[in-house]
DNA sequence: TCATTTCCTGACCGTATGGTCAAGGTGAAG
DNA sequence: CTTCACCTTGACCATACGGTCAGGAAATGA
């Protein structure tokens, strides 16, 4: 098997190219389709239309619709993730949850499509990802109690529950992506502006770092 | 058309029962269905084997698949504004605010597949409740608003953005519903306790009630 | 008992969907 | 040029879906 280390080292020529792209566009149309239809509701013919592909193209990349799907939801999962290193290396949760917030917040408006895709494979019982949710989250969320708790030895903050914590971080920052429509809807029907967006972290930041007894 | 005024006014017979009685099966099956696999996911065929019906008859009592979910979307679209009361006749954010959050979390608890079934209308642009959006629920938002402004200027709490405040309450209390496989998994797999439940709300109401300084 | 209204349901239909396939196109390597 | 691996796609298929309908059952009132 000494051929093995070779096989994808091909020097990258169009035909990688091809694929790359292509595998982008469709992951992309399939994140806002996903996200607007729901899992059952989208079709792989308006995924190709979006992607601008014949519907038979897509399924030469990606064999069946809960493989693209399942893609689709790895990726936000992924972004949140990289975003949960805020936590980390942080003094104390003033720096540690103000910087998670922002940077939960800024996904919120950069990926809404992503969150969403991700609240409704949760909400219809985590079919695809269930694994993520008893491994990884599940490993990711014990972490950040021990931090919080220290933070709470610490004095730092006031002594609450850190699970309901964490609860309250992500729902609040996913709400402004999730229920985006009926924010933009009480917003007179435009979308949120940069400074009301500003406003919104700050709100957020503010009624939480208060209310953990940070500030 | 003297007689008018007697069409609805049979005494209640088996007759009534009967279509009260079957119109309730599947509407409570319709919301179990609506909120595990969506509105596209879903089918007539699980709703009826759910309720327990032939499916020709789920189209004796509702005419459409469409018709069917409108009900179920407004049902708990009413359950919350029935909720929304506890916010009114409170001297206080303490009282009024602590009340709104127990009533939503008890919702949350209660009618998990209502909230859900919201949430993927919402996250899905609304194409069915839009006009409940824009009339009823930015009515009740601004009135909200009111309240807590006073409230404000009455200096029973810091002056915090109503608007995100509200988008809070609404975010974490749903959260426990919406999120609610997750936190299941998150729990051992196991449903939140009936002590758990006290203490999730009691974490909700401490960290808001201090968040927007009311405590 | 008879007439009338309401309720029930198996069988059926047109359509749309996920997925397949065979035939052909294309660019790089030798 | 030839070869070969990779890419493209129109046409097609089986299935499942929402919805219809005709005919019968059951309850009600006279």
């Amino acid at each position: 098997m000494t051929g093995d280390a070779q096989i994808s080292r091909l020097k990258p020529g169009r035909r990688t190219d091809i694929r790359r792209e292509n595998e982008r566009a469709i992951l992309e149309a399939a994140e806002k389709v996903f996200a607007e239809a729901g899992f059952g509701g989208a079709t792989m013919q308006l995924i190709a239309d979006m992607a601008g592909l014949p519907k038979a193209n897509l399924h030469y990349y990606f064999a069946t619709k809960e493989d693209l799907y399942r893609r689709v939801v790895s990726r936000i999962f992924e972004i949140w993730l990289d975003a949960a290193s805020s936590f980390d290396d942080a003094p104390g949760p003033v720096e540690g949850i103000g910087a998670y917030i922002d940077a939960k917040m800024d996904i919120s408006r950069t990926h809404p499509h992503g969150s969403k895709v991700w609240a409704s494979e949760v909400m219809h019982g985590a079919p695809v990802i269930q694994d993520y949710l008893e491994t990884t989250l599940r490993a990711w969320t014990e972490g950040r109690i021990t931090v919080i708790q220290r933070w709470i030895d610490e004095e730092k903050m006031q002594p609450v529950n850190p699970r309901h914590l964490l609860y309250m971080l992500w729902a609040t920052t996913q709400h402004y992506a999730d229920f985006g429509h009926q924010i933009q809807t009480l917003n007179g029907g435009k979308p949120l502006s940069d400074k009301q967006w500003r406003e919104a972290k700050a709100s957020v930041k503010e009624m939480v770092l208060r209310g953990i007894g940070a500030i």
